[in-house]
DNA sequence: TGACTTTATGACCAACAGTCATTATACATA
DNA sequence: TATGTATAATGACTGTTGGTCATAAAGTCA
């Protein structure tokens, strides 16, 4: 491999190295938290460097953003080996969800954060921003699949609407870790804070004693067994 | 009455007026797209005016939310008038919830924004969190309130966690509406932008052919009926 | 009128995203 | 090696914005 390929490697690394940096840091900081010349400082590199490889902060935040969903969607997808059963199929995708919860929690808060469009997408950011919505579909197509697969084998009601459950299951899944998050980040303050006074008033206290971990597996049973299989079975506690 | 409290009432009226303009603006042009000197020449007073009367940004903002918030609620709670049946009265709730959304957008949007936590709410934003706080619990009390009654009366399933219920519904009439109100904005755009080539790649166009009215109101009456009410009605189509 | 309190102002500051003229490096050719 | 050229990196600089504060204006009371 002569220079040329060298060089396509080294700006690769570059950009590699900016990426983590940022991701680093994002994920510490928040979006506004954190600064460019952080980043610049954190990667060795100037500022004027970053903007070299990406046109604007959001740009370089969106690749994170991608990074995130891509994680969520491998797992998913990953999650679907060996299985045939429908039910288990769609199980499967509610595991492989809390998990990727329990092991990129960061990676969720941001995935959590990105509906709202209060970002500017226009210019140099179409390009990720397109990227970023073809595997936000990936994610609906795997699940809304399973659902269509189920009603063809039968085995879940044909007058389901496999967007609708879909939208349903993971809208559920997704506030009731949300709000598991909110309150184990709460708590976690509370026991640093000698004062209490500066709890995060989003964490929703209302829900504080829920055992987020039971209520999603329960959730996810009822959408299941009542909604979905075509024999309701009314045995299930 | 006298001067002095000529005075107070002038005083709210100048935070009134402040409020006005911030929501105005905030509403319109986003919380980043907005600056303190706008907010302050559309209100006619001068900057340090506005911090005389908000500690900050964030805070004025917080206070559109709560309105936001207290807005919802209402309608939340008016839809009750002369309800007695359980499965009329989350019905109901989620008619108003949907009411909110075509009379007040603006409102449902940042509503749809708080969720993430990106703010700091430290410090002199504590009293006003504190009263968001208490606003969002207030909604969660008014639903489950509603599950709760229908378990003791013995029309909902006595095996079904209200808490559990509640989020199931709120969350999946959110994302319906929000991916409709995402759908709607982009082909507002598209309409407006002749290259079409700037779409907003939020707006999931996943699911851009969906009837969400039809979804929405489909996804309550399967989670009342197929889950919550103690004989299940298998005839409802 | 004059002393004193409350309210309002806008020039100012620090922090930040983003730019660009300048410098450094790599490479090709003689 | 010397020289020219293209590419990559730099950091001082700019414009904008949230927030501050010394000063001024307005109101109040004796």
């Amino acid at each position: 491999m002569g220079p040329k390929e060298r060089k396509v490697r080294e700006k690769e690394q570059r950009r590699d190295d900016i990426i983590s940096a940022g991701e680093k840091l994002f994920l510490k900081k928040g979006f506004p938290g954190t600064t460019m010349d952080e980043i610049a400082r954190e990667c060795e590199l100037s500022k004027g460097t970053l903007y070299l490889y990406f046109s604007s902060k959001d740009e370089l935040f969106f690749t994170i953003v991608l990074t995130a969903m891509t994680v969520m969607y491998n797992l998913m997808r990953d999650s679907q080996e060996g299985l045939k059963e429908p039910v288990d199929r769609i199980r499967a995708i509610g595991s492989a969800y809390l998990n990727f919860y329990d092991r990129h929690p960061e990676y969720f808060r941001i995935l959590s954060r990105i509906m709202d469009n209060e970002f500017d997408l226009n210019g140099e950011n179409y390009e990720i921003g397109i990227r970023i919505q073809q595997m936000n579909s990936e994610v609906w197509r795997l699940m809304t699949g399973i659902i269509s697969d189920g009603i063809k084998e039968g085995i879940f009601r044909d007058d389901t609407d496999p967007a609708e459950i879909c939208i349903s299951l993971y809208a559920s899944a997704s506030m009731i870790i949300q709000l598991m998050d909110h309150t184990k980040r709460n708590h976690g303050n509370m026991k640093k804070m000698s004062s209490g006074a500066k709890a995060d008033p989003f964490a929703d206290s209302f829900f504080s004693s829920l055992d987020f971990r039971k209520t999603l597996n329960s959730c996810g049973e009822r959408i299941i067994y009542s909604i979905l299989v075509n024999k309701p079975d009314l045995s299930h506690t």
